[in-house]
DNA sequence: ACTATTTTGAACTGTTTTGATTGATTTTGA
DNA sequence: TCAAAATCAATCAAAACAGTTCAAAATAGT
């Protein structure tokens, strides 16, 4: 086999996995030990990966700066109760709508290894997550709004129509008894209420600052979404009409 | 065998595959080591291929992308007179459309202080640095392309059918006397002509190192553009019907 | 039909790559 | 802590591959 088709090979598998053992390169290229040492060996020369005994891993990323998307995706990638939760309701095949904010990107390292899923997003700080872990994404297109990076504006309206979702996912500014999820802006309440509206499932991440407390714009009623949470308020519990999902930490 | 037919057979199955040995060609072609050799040198010289131990590769190998990251932010809006001298055609209130990659992205510091501009984009990371700098923008919505960060599809192409656009800038991995300008995806070249034939002026903005250089696939003849580079080749110069300018460093 | 030119394939030689073997080093588990 | 197991680095001969040369074959021109 090409010396550079195992070493893409070699560098493809690390992408997916972050480590790598000797043997599983071994059976990919069909090659001897002698061989993959090779190879890796040259890899890491190269600043592709650094070896470790038994196999090796992938560079971890040094260079990155603290720039907008480094930074989102530090923080909002690390592990997180909630985003797991939630990524664990995903079914192979399903198209399900991820909003724009940073809870809803707690979910994403959690999705890579679905199969045939399809992820729709209008923020761009999440299309780029996706992208980062290689998940069949679709942009709905429009104004990009600066402050959270959300695309807005009718054309996403309009287009959001055409579609049909599995399941949401929304983030949320407030959550109280009066006015239900409500959120700072308008026209991405109104965005996060067609999607609802549009899709068989609907879900709020939400961590205890949430409750108790309301924004400017109500979007959705209590009973039209599931909660996912870590610590859920009685009151919560107390209303029957609600669904919420606790996580036990 | 014609010498012409050989050679495209062996760019038809790098086209399909990446990656291919010798043998592969011998078989497809019924001819010998010596001739299928003879052939690679020659698609090599021509920048067509390059050749590697056992076989050839296709040129542009996409995969070496560096990890998007990597270029960050601070390497795309580096001071680069190209990106000045491009953004500095741009007039108050116009519509313009900038290109998935690079190059482009070497304008957009220099974009913030136009009144009433839109920039429409269909790449993520132009969106991005576009936010950075406070320049509005629409984002055309499609799939995301994870190698690039690029939005294509037909949702993609359809939605530029609808729009006009003052000037466009686009970034070009070849520009060869043959070929025109190249870049090496199928998809992208083809949204790179339609927003070429739906501006009023068309720009391309190339280093040296793109010059005498063919990528895969050819998106739009060298009349068609105004190429604003560094240091312009002296064919380029000759040609009467081609536009340029150059930019004295 | 004859010659000049180009193209082709085979033979040969030098180079690179490969996989097995060896002994050293590290990890593992009692 | 120690010994067995696993992994590693180094070496080397065999195999695969590349470059060169040259004569035969195909092609083009007169």
């Amino acid at each position: 086999m090409l010396t550079e088709l195992r070493e893409r090979n070699i560098l493809d598998l690390l992408k997916q996995k972050q480590f790598i053992k000797i043997d599983e390169i071994i059976e990919k290229n069909n090659s001897s030990v002698s061989t993959v040492r090779r190879d890796l060996k040259k890899l890491e020369s190269e600043g592709k990966l650094v070896r470790i005994h038994g196999g090796a891993r992938i560079e971890s990323n040094l260079q990155e700066e603290p720039d907008f998307q480094v930074k989102s995706k530090l923080n909002l990638v690390e592990k997180n109760d909630i985003g797991k939760k939630a990524a664990e309701l995903v079914q192979e095949g399903e198209v399900i709508f991820l909003d724009a904010g940073t809870s809803t990107a707690t979910m994403i390292s959690y999705l890579s290894n679905i199969k045939g899923l399809l992820v729709v997003t209008n923020g761009l700080n999440i299309a780029n997550l996706l992208s980062d872990f290689d998940v069949n994404t679709y942009v709905i297109g429009g104004l990009l709004k600066n402050k959270t990076r959300a695309l807005i504006g009718t054309e996403v309206t309009d287009r959001i129509e055409t579609f049909q979702f599995d399941r949401c996912f929304m983030g949320v500014n407030g959550i109280s008894k009066d006015q239900g999820f409500t959120t700072p802006d308008i026209q991405e309440a109104q965005i996060k209420t067609l999607v609802m509206n549009r899709s068989r499932q609907a879900y709020v991440l939400a961590d205890l600052t949430k409750f108790d407390h309301t924004s400017f714009v109500s979007f959705s009623k209590l009973e039209d979404a599931t909660i996912i949470t870590d610590t859920c308020p009685n009151w919560i519990k107390n209303k029957t009409n609600v669904k919420y999902m606790e996580v036990n930490k």
